[in-house]
DNA sequence: CGATAGTTGCTTTTT
DNA sequence: GCAACTATCG
């Protein structure tokens, strides 16, 4: 790692040359903490990657020293990326979002807590299913799980274990975080706000542990400050490098997660919390047209709780943008497949045109008229591959192989495909392992040497425990070969075979293509690792197809067009944000959505909206009245009627 | 036990 | 308007 002067220079000179002065400044200060106020289309990333490339390019540090944490996956695997195309040797440095860092610092570390080093990290999905399953045993309506799932995460992004002062023990939501807690732990499991959580635990009450990573990481960058929640900022301030090495960029004007637990006080304080701080703004935007930028910044300078930035370019001021009034939600829908028609033929390439909701059920009048014009979209971040029911059955058995306590997975395929095991049998075994604190998989167990069960039951449930140890015994054959005796052998493939129906058809080849990409994976606790952090399956690829997704997927990506759909008041800002008094919130959701716009912002409202099946007429959203008049115009086109 | 018909309650945003 | 959950019967 020793450069020469001579190398450094032109090291640098390679690096830096395209950044403008207060990028480099951003990318080159290094013995301070640092806050990068990053506006929209400033080119945050940029900064970011190059940053990496320098420390490593100049041996300030080994690429396994950095540390850089993102929110997505997505995030993480564009900077991932474009590391590699600046600097060899990039593999090494940890990048990840918080929760894949903290599930590799966690698994080093598992003993500490008492977990085994194979835990499984659950989803919201099988989270509520346990949520529900206590409510059930202690008798309260179910119809509070969600409610109850909420302040549970929420008590987790602030590290606020059961036994808390915090918490109140004798409220519902206090009694079943309690139980709950108890039961995935026994389960050897842990959820999204466990990996944080316990980290942090392991960082407290370790300080030899907390010590050892100190000194490893010399760097420490993180993307979206201005997202993270109390946990994380905890975790962060635990390993940051004392007044150096530690670099936050973010947006205070781009903070649309506080309802997950994210604290915009984090970015608002970075220079009282920490010492020798340094701040630099980028404020100059290379993504939007003026007229664009002219119009986010008239709205969002409405908003009373900023850092404050004036975000700027010398471009063009381009195009106005076009506030378009709709008769009603069908007609919006087509007013839009209307001007991505137009604009198509004006050489806009549909994937440089993004449909932008509030709330994700919007998207499906869009998708209907889009198939009717026969123009191709793709839905971004709606239905997940990975939580498709035929792939999480598959998973369920590949978790359950990997790790037999793990009673949320039995519980799902247990009887799937159906074996005769059904709501009679499973509550012996459930109620079993309750007593016994064990799990559904030694609980079968015992249940089975008892010979208590009727006989057709006792059949099929041994030979399902006895298929799970065979394949236990194999468990170190390539992912792809366990799925595929899985599906063969439980006869699972079979089913979906015989019912031939549209739907069992794309079962099929969901199947099929998880067999493809399970191809990637060396060992099946990777793939188990991979599928419990990332959302999204990897083949989102550079197909033309004109994007639909909500507001908050949008975040960090960028397009030609953009059409900004549903401005009506109870839609945008939401009903719920204005009840709860964050409208300040839904105006940053605002800009985040005008500012994807490279060219074009198409901003559409209807009048008359069907919600639960029933009409309603909505007023235009409040946020249209405060977009600047000269940045603006009205379009006089046809409402559809 | 499993298939079917009937009932409910739901829609903010997600790592 | 639909998915997910519940009750009922063979």
């Amino acid at each position: 790692m020793q450069n020469n002067t001579a190398e450094k220079l032109d090291v640098n000179r390679y690096l830096l040359d395209g950044l403008n002065p207060e990028q480099r400044e951003a990318v080159i200060t290094l013995d301070k903490a640092l806050l990068v106020l990053s506006g929209a289309g400033t080119g945050k990333t940029k900064v970011l990657t190059t940053k990496i490339a320098y420390i490593i390019e100049n041996g300030y540090a080994f690429p396994s020293q950095i540390l850089a944490v993102t929110f997505s996956n997505r995030a993480a695997r564009e900077m991932k990326e474009r590391i590699f195309n600046m600097t060899p040797g990039a593999d090494a440095v940890w990048l990840g979002t918080f929760h894949s860092i903290c599930a590799k610092i966690l698994r080093n570390n598992a003993d500490l807590i008492g977990l085994s080093n194979n835990f499984t990290i659950i989803d919201t999905d099988d989270q509520l299913k346990l949520i529900k399953q206590i409510l059930k045993e202690l008798n309260v309506d179910k119809k509070v799980a969600n409610h109850v799932a909420n302040a549970i995460s929420r008590w987790k992004d602030k590290c606020i274990r059961p036994n808390d002062p915090r918490v109140d023990a004798t409220s519902i939501e206090g009694k079943i975080y309690a139980i709950y807690q108890e039961r995935i732990f026994s389960y050897d499991s842990v959820d999204f706000g466990d990996l944080l959580m316990y980290v942090v635990r392991i960082f407290k009450e370790n300080a030899h542990i907390l010590q050892k990573y100190r000194e490893k990481f010399r760097y420490i960058l993180v993307d979206e400050y201005q997202d993270t929640n109390m946990s994380q900022y905890m975790w962060l301030r635990m390993l940051s490098p004392i007044g150096a090495g530690l670099c936050c960029v973010g947006d205070d004007d781009q903070a649309i997660y506080s309802w997950r637990g994210a604290e915009v006080g984090n970015i608002l304080r970075f220079e009282k919390d920490f010492m020798n701080t340094k701040i630099v703004r980028l404020e100059r935007n290379y993504r939007s047209v003026g007229h664009i930028l002219g119009a986010a910044a008239s709205l969002i300078a409405k908003n009373a709780t900023r850092l404050g930035k004036t975000i700027w370019t010398d471009g063009d001021s381009g195009e106005k943008v076009i506030i378009q009034r709709a008769y009603n939600g069908f007609d919006e829908a087509k007013i839009v497949a209307e001007k991505i028609e137009k604009l198509r033929k004006d050489s806009v390439a549909f994937g440089q045109m993004a449909v932008l909701v509030r709330a994700g059920f919007q998207t499906r009048e869009f998708e209907e008229r889009l198939i009717a014009y026969g123009i191709p979209y793709k839905v971004v971040g709606g239905l997940k591959f990975y939580d498709r029911q035929e792939i999480k059955d598959l998973i369920a058995y590949m978790r359950l192989i990997y790790q037999t306590n793990d009673s949320l997975a039995f519980e799902r395929i247990v009887n799937i495909p159906k074996r005769g095991i059904g709501a009679s049998a499973f509550s012996k075994l459930h109620t079993r392992a309750i007593e016994r604190n064990i799990s559904l998989f030694q609980a079968s167990k015992e249940i089975l040497g008892e010979n208590s069960l009727r006989p057709l039951v006792t059949e099929s449930l041994t030979t399902f425990i006895k298929f799970i140890e065979s394949m236990r015994g194999q468990k170190d054959l390539p992912p792809a070969q366990i799925a595929k005796i899985i599906l063969d052998e439980t006869g699972y493939m079979n089913v979906l075979t015989n019912e031939k129906t549209l739907e069992s058809q794309t079962r099929i080849e969901n199947l099929k293509e998880l067999l493809i990409a399970l191809e990637d994976f060396e060992d099946l606790p990777t793939f188990i690792e991979h599928v419990s952090l990332v959302t999204d399956s990897k083949r989102n690829s550079t197909d033309d197809v004109v994007s639909l997704m909500t507001l908050h997927s949008a975040k960090g990506l960028e397009f030609e067009a953009v059409f900004l759909a549903g401005w009506e008041e109870g839609v945008f800002p939401h009903s719920m944000s204005l009840q709860e008094g964050n409208l300040e919130e839904e105006r940053r959701l605002a800009y985040v959505g005008i500012t994807r716009a490279k060219k074009y912002a198409f901003i559409t409202y209807a009048m008359n909206r069907k919600v639960y099946n029933q009409w309603q007429s909505d007023l235009p959203s409040r946020f249209l009245a405060e977009l600047s008049t000269e940045h603006v115009v009205h379009s006089k086109g046809k409402t559809g009627r």
